[in-house]
DNA sequence: TCCAACTCGTTCGTACCCGAACGATATTGT
DNA sequence: ACAATATCGTTCGGGTACGAACGAGTTGGA
């Protein structure tokens, strides 16, 4: 049943690599690699956008957002340059973020006790409750987004793609 | 020898596993979905930031403005709504991003001859010279960060991120 | 014919997002 | 003790990014 509808998608997908081939011609260009990394990116796209209008938006958070507060119901409090490396931006954008997030009453910041350079984030009650509340809608998103791979496929996927993030981890620490 | 690696990353993961498992006891997550989706959000995030600072940066270019002036460069002239869908981002977005290669003499709008509502976008010289020369860089990038996978992974990899993107295709859909 | 419904791209408000520059604080070597 | 160095979070400038509202243009039916 899936070759129903993926024969028109194999068969665009076909068509979409000649044209890019004579486009490129005598470039040896890598197609495999190409079409590897394009549909990541338009895969977490479409999921971002998806999961932001059905989900989140009602709460009046980002996805960035909500992965903060969900990081930091999950850990507990954490300092800026953590929280910043596991929502995966940049403390800058962090600042931005979290302080949306102090307006809206979801996280709060404080002075690290015996280090004046840091910053302690922590969710408020009415973070953590948003999590509880939102998690279980999301989840099943993120369920019905899947639906279409078996169990073993989605297990593929994931260990396909850590793969790529600890190249891109290797190669970022030399730098 | 990828086992060597794996073995803190998979030990790291069934920890955190055990972390969220203990924040939303109850609540019946699915965790393969979780994971695909977390780590395929990770991964585009971490390509996308690294390519951008090893490849379009020198260039003055963002992923959105590169890929828009590829897609041109490959299918030649386009109208805005078909541009915007083939490099994933509302119109409304759009119009920045080609002012913004307008600006750098990338791209040129113009009037679609027979309907005043349409403008058609197309690269310049200029645009098309950045691009030949961008692209196989861009490519061996996407090439090195898909290393650690063999052809087959990478094929499975992009085979179930279409059959996401299909599943989602349909949602909109309907919506 | 003519106008209601539709379609297109732009504008607007809000929020990210990055990297670079900055100021405040801590640490290290001497 | 103290200067050079390092680290931390914020600020800033430029550029996306979305959805809603808008205005100009097109189309289909009465």
């Amino acid at each position: 049943m899936p070759g129903a509808f993926s024969s028109d998608d194999d068969a665009e997908m076909r068509q979409a690599e000649r044209d890019v081939t004579a486009a490129f011609a005598g470039s040896g260009l890598d197609f495999g690699a190409l079409l590897a990394v394009s549909n990541v990116f338009r895969t977490a796209t479409a999921v971002r956008n998806h999961i932001e209008r059905e989900v989140l938006r009602e709460h009046g958070l980002s996805w960035s957002a909500f992965v903060s507060l969900f990081v930091l119901k999950v850990w507990g409090a954490k300092e800026s340059h953590e929280l910043a490396k596991e929502v995966g931006i940049t403390v800058g954008t962090l600042t931005g973020v979290v302080s949306t997030l102090e307006r809206r009453g979801f996280a709060k910041r404080s002075s690290h006790p015996s280090d004046g350079r840091r910053q302690v984030v922590k969710a408020t009650a009415k973070g953590r409750r948003a999590v509880d509340d939102i998690m279980p809608v999301f989840n099943k998103h993120e369920a019905i987004v899947t639906e279409g791979l078996t169990d073993e496929a989605r297990e593929q996927l994931s260990h396909h793609l850590r793969t790529v993030l600890r190249t891109l981890d290797a190669l970022d620490q030399d730098a």
